[in-house]
DNA sequence: CATGAATGAGTATTCATTCAT
DNA sequence: CATGAATGAATACTCATTCAT
């Protein structure tokens, strides 16, 4: 599945529009921004880790900003795709009968996206409390078009029975909330300290499948 | 319980060592920080919002990493207190015979103080990513002491057989991450939509306990 | 009379609210204007010759802009001031019975006043055809109050007969064209070789008398 | 006559030395230095406007001095042009008897001139104060070779006593920086105001005349 | 001929911090 | 205690120019 890739990598090899020297701003970017953040890191800085001049970040991108985002525009976009939500349908119609199978299918998918792009998604996460049109485009695309169509399957298997009968949003929100808990923990809190992301992540489902269970 | 209170309110109130034009200054810095992130504030912006002179805030704080700490410093202290610690003992020793009242008694103290405090915290969660020293506080001070006492009484509820079999690292995260997810969501992600707090807060009750409930 | 003074001069002198420093800057930044024009001069330029910091200089002007029209407005405010309008009457009614007694005085008068503020005369019509809002500011002050008047007067000149009886918009023009011209050509155009003023603007005095002198 | 052409004109459609891609830098070129002045248009926004990449500029023009000056050669040669001079001998000799007809052929000749390059004549009369070798080439070329001839006709007239006895340098000035007066009013300090070009260059000739007649 | 990526010095402006008043 | 003038290094960004393609 594409959307299982590291996003970045699949830009720099695939796109060939991309001079090579682009390619080493991209990513020393990415680092300067993932460690320091946006704000605090200096274009001159940038220039010096990707080995080129400092005019040169500006023949590509506008501004800073405009780094920033077209840095995350790839992240956003997959996200808002298509593929992406029909990668929910599949998941749910072709193959999983019930909740813990899609529940499942659905952890894996999404974490090993989220871990394969976790720079990227620390950028994102970081980077969102400060800018407004980063907050918006998160609002309205993701949150409309992901948790949208996560909240209609979800409702399909509350009438099923399978899950505890609360309002959608709400389930769909201790649902991502329990799996991005984990993400932010593990790559923005508490990066240094060991984990064995098997097990948190069987426990993570476990956690969530239980919690959502219909109440005898 | 003081530690249900604002915490700014109570140092700008009860401190007398502090000039009227340090609560200014501290005001005016929690405002822009919370807003704009600490590296896109700038010291003479605070100055000008406080209404005092930009050779002012350094007369009280040495540099503007300092002003950070010390506007950050009450709420890392309040949480490692040993008052709060013990919080935790009277909540289980005193009242709390199940691990139900625990964690209800837990998340509405928590929630409350996270809420009352809420500008700060966010203030705390942005700047984490990006502060080493922060960082290293925060794994340390808070992680050491409140989850290692909040793993202790988890493991008690465990050998109870109240909550299910699973390091107690584990269901520490799981429980906290559930928490602070709804913050996170509430007041960084999402701030502008509109959140039925008190259903939200129940449901999250809910699904902890279900979540941790010992499997049959 | 005031106006015959250096304005430059009088600021820097009686201003006290100015500091040692922002003179230097004034200075340093006229002096590079005038001969290398306001874009091709740098901040940090104008910084060295005045012996400060270049920060110092947006201490004190926000903007480099705002440097020039500081710089210039003490001169357009002279020129439009009441009192200088005042003058043109004063020379008419008191004591000028005549045409050629109003134009003497009124060249001698004006054109002191030219050569004495000679380098921000430069400045200005150096820089009048790059700025919009210096060209409405002279249109509109200037042209409007200056020449409004001096038309009147004229008018009153061509009633008595004395003047050839032309629109006084011409006759203004074609007087003040006279006069500038000479200033130009003295002091922008071709300010190395040598002049004799005082034959120079004597000319000039009988060409603008004869020039509109009624034809018999 | 040739030299009532539009310079540029003639250039553009004569030349076939030169590629379509450099007159449109030219045209480009001319549009802006008239507009914002030579030294505040950046070489990348004449590429712009001329639809040509930066570097085409500087296969032509080795810099951007060399722009301006090969802007500016055509208009300054044709002004020392032995053709021009030929043109005040012809003018003198052939024909014009008086000073007036002179006086009227010339003015008639040079303000077609001026009106028809005015946005060459506005850049070099803008870019003068700025550029020691522009100066330079004012001073030795047109000054001395035009100045020097016209010198020498009013000579003839004031011999003749047509015109009055003074310096043939300040009738020369006189004149000259009344057509000149009119052209910068006119084109530079006040072009967005109606001008009656026809009435005011009349009234123009008749001031000279008169202001240069001899007294009786 | 023409391109446009690349450069590094330079641009106006802002920064956190100091210090004499 | 508070001020705000002063600083010089740093900032994001632009410049004229070069050169491989």
């Amino acid at each position: 599945m594409n959307n299982s890739e590291n996003i970045l990598e699949i830009i720099l090899k695939e796109e060939q529009s991309i001079t090579d020297k682009q390619k080493k701003i991209l990513i020393a970017a990415i680092d300067a921004f993932s460690e320091k953040g946006y704000a605090a890191t200096s274009t001159s800085e940038i220039a010096k880790m990707a080995g080129v001049a400092e005019g040169t970040i500006f023949r590509h991108y506008k501004t800073k900003k405009d780094l920033l985002l077209t840095l995350l525009s790839p992240l956003l976009s997959t996200l808002i795709a298509p593929r992406v939500i029909k990668d929910f349908d599949k998941v749910l119609n072709v193959s999983h009968h019930n909740f813990e199978d899609f529940l499942r299918a659905i952890v894996k998918n999404r974490m090993e996206f989220l871990q394969k792009n976790n720079t990227l998604f620390k950028i994102l996460i970081q980077e969102i409390p400060f800018h407004d049109d980063l907050r918006e485009t998160f609002k309205n695309q993701i949150a409309v078009k992901i948790f949208g169509r996560f909240q209609e399957i979800m409702e399909s298997y509350k009438e099923k029975g399978e899950i505890i009968s609360i309002p959608s949003s709400s389930s769909v929100r201790l649902t991502v909330t329990s799996i991005f808990g984990y993400f932010i923990a593990r790559h923005i809190l508490l990066p240094d300290i060991k984990w064995d992301d098997e097990e948190e992540i069987e426990r993570t489902i476990q956690f969530i499948l239980y919690g959502l269970k219909p109440r005898e």
